[in-house]
DNA sequence: CGATTACTTGAGGCCTGTCAATGATGGTGG
DNA sequence: CCACCATCATTGACAGGCCTCAAGTAATCG
């Protein structure tokens, strides 16, 4: 059975912004059905136009860009309430694929009906437009973090981010959040090797700051881990939910 | 003397959108005049807020994060028909700051009357999310060179990208572009230390295949460039012009 | 129970950063 | 007109962070 936006469990949350009832209603009427994924489909294409735009109502995901000798970079992960397809939706074509690496639930639109949300709706226009600036924002910190820091500074920053972006969708227990990634994901998206990843992951371990087993990430000092990343406690934008 | 949106020699070229004459017009009402901008000239400021957003007219500047420690992620460069100030217009205040690089003259927008584009105009609001989306793009692609390429790659796609961007809005003359950069700049931008830069440009220099002096970049053999870079001809996507 | 996938760990080397010094250029003031 | 200073480009020496290669363990699966 299919959520209906006015019983959407994501929308209540401080993490995003509000939302009024006719906007609720109107997102009621864009949208056309639910998705589920598996791990490792292929949600949406690099090069490829699509249909269908999507949000993630459950699960997580990565976005990559591949280059022709197979190596990846990856450009972001996909966390409940993440919008999918912007680029298909205005530019007619993704620069990456985003790939589900959990079971995931996705709310689907139609990509031609697009239009009709800039023409009869500029509030959630312009939260699209925002959402927009708020990938963009992500973008530049990953960029700084792949530019200037060290290997153990990126990948502290890495998870600093990773666990208070998914306890802002509820996902926190204790200390701890679900993390269905490989190794191999977070060194793709942040630039270094296979090798060296887990090396200094097995340092932050050993220092008691993280671990991550079994599909979990759990902080076990979040003062050193802050202090490592270089940044201080979490400020997470609010941002609007498509 | 103000150039009015309708003589606007940005519009004409094949590289920005079309653009239909209500739009023009519109965009006459939008924009509050201009602004001249002297090479070091901060234009906005990483984490303040703006009343006034700008869309490049002439010159150029460059878009950089600041680190505590002195050190800076150059993000992005702006150049003429590039939209400054979005995330200053939807999310309040900018992750980055925009500074003049060389003289620049930029239309002004009142960011009060953002929200009018956006409930009067749903085409250019549209638009206005395609520029944010191709700016996507271009981060995406930055941190791909930054995360998974060799400095000479790095360099050489970067000042192949120079060079077909600023061609595409009749900069280019001959084989040159100007080019209104430091080596910092650059090194900033890709991640590598000022030395390293420095010396894979006397590299390519040495190759005959750029040659970057007095604030011109000149291409002396696209082909090689083009394989040094791993691209293809470019293929540079049309932008909206805001 | 062989094949596959993911995680670990060790060894060696190179790409790139840091340190340091020198030129080249242009602006400034006496 | 020249000494002085600041900025930027250049070059050499050296070290180190990170990559590559290689091998081994553990867990899952048909």
């Amino acid at each position: 059975m299919s959520t209906k936006c006015s019983d959407c469990p994501l929308r209540k949350m401080d993490f995003f912004a509000e939302m009024s009832a006719s906007e609720v209603a109107f997102m009621e009427g864009f949208k056309t059905g639910e998705l589920e994924a598996q791990p490792g489909t292929e949600i949406m294409a690099q090069g490829q136009s699509s249909t269908h735009l999507f949000t993630c109502l459950e699960g997580m995901g990565l976005r990559h860009r591949t280059l022709e000798d197979g190596r990846r970079q990856v450009i972001g992960f996909v966390m409940p309430g993440d919008f999918i397809g912007l680029q298909a939706g205005v530019m007619g074509e993704m620069d990456h694929s985003v790939e589900a690496t959990s079971d995931m639930r996705l709310c689907t639109f139609n990509r031609s009906e697009l239009w009709s949300l800039f023409s009869s709706n500029p509030t959630r226009a312009y939260d699209l437009t925002r959402v927009a600036a708020v990938e963009e924002v992500f973008l530049g910190e990953a960029l700084t973090a792949v530019g200037q820091m060290q290997a153990r500074v990126r990948i502290a920053w890495a998870l600093h981010r990773f666990y208070h972006r998914l306890a802002a969708v509820g996902l926190g227990d204790g200390n701890s959040v679900p993390f269905p990634y490989r190794q191999q994901d977070l060194a793709d998206a942040l630039g270094l090797s296979l090798v060296h990843t887990n090396k200094t992951l097995s340092a932050l371990r050993d220092d008691q700051i993280v671990t991550w087993t079994e599909q979990r990430l759990a902080i076990h000092d979040f003062g050193r881990l802050e202090a490592e990343a270089g940044v201080d406690a979490a400020k997470l934008v609010s941002r609007p939910l498509i």
